[in-house]
DNA sequence: ATGGGTGCAAAGACTTTGCACAGTT
DNA sequence: AACTGTGCAAAGTCTTTGCACCCAT
């Protein structure tokens, strides 16, 4: 079985040893979600979505994103933007560096930041349920743009 | 003269030296950020302005709620909500921990944060702006409440 | 006097919700 | 058959924008 495919039987595992329906929009977005490189928005999702089915609803991609947070097959990412992103919650914890031009996004793990979670955690008293590293800062390709515009 | 002091001059003066206007509601809204604990959405905000100018608007809030933020008063942090924080730009960065529960924030400082920003810059040809770490969990207080319900 | 800032109301972007019908169990 | 999920439209929340008037420079 390759790891494409056991990745996906996972996420749909999950959904079908939970107590939550299996309706085939469900399917269509884990699908979706999995074959993504990742940081989709509800609105890129719901565009990608329609095209293999046209009466997908926008409140579907949202009722279900929750959904699947919920399952933990998902993670919110909370970018510099007013909305959300999301992405298939991966084995490796890792972080996230955005370019504030043009939003490329590139992922880094950081073993860590995990070890910092846990150290916080101890000190406050908190039981810690994430730790999330964003990173903001200018890309080599539109740092290039600018010193060519100057 | 006092520390408080101090800074609420030094935030002024930023605006003074800048091109743009010295208006009433501007000084109200910085006298308020500043003297608040932090973290204030653009909402709470526009509330305790009320208090003193009864017809300032939530557009003007919004809007020198920018402003600050170009002049480098403010920075905005992006919580597990679907809206924006802002706190007055601190001498020394700092980092959060949320409570899912009540949404008490807890600050920590981070030497090592600053650094890895520095490093994963230097990794990926970025010039890194701004590192932003952001742990959620549940606070003691909520732990015990939790466990009182079981 | 000039140009930017403000208040108000309306519009925008993103997300949630109510309801009738359809699909899963 | 029972009950959850879906599509649609409407409402909700947070933020931005257009415009006439006001005020700092």
């Amino acid at each position: 079985m390759a790891r494409e495919e056991r990745r996906r039987v996972s996420s749909k595992r999950v959904l079908y040893s939970s107590s939550e329906r299996v309706t085939s929009q469900r399917m269509l977005l884990l699908d979706i979600i999995r074959q993504s490189d990742g940081h989709l928005d509800a609105d890129e999702l719901y565009r990608l979505a329609k095209e293999k089915n046209k009466h997908i609803s926008l409140s579907t991609v949202y009722r279900n994103l929750h959904l699947f947070k919920k399952l933990g097959l998902v993670e919110e990412r909370h970018f510099d933007e007013g909305h959300h992103h999301y992405e298939v919650k991966p084995s490796d914890e890792h972080q996230h560096i955005i370019c504030i031009e043009c939003g490329k996004v590139i992922e880094f793990t950081c073993p860590l930041c995990q070890k910092l979670g846990d150290e916080m955690g101890k000190e406050y008293d908190f039981d810690i349920t994430s730790v999330e590293v964003s990173m903001t800062g200018v890309c080599p390709e539109c740092r290039q743009q600018r010193e060519n515009r100057e």
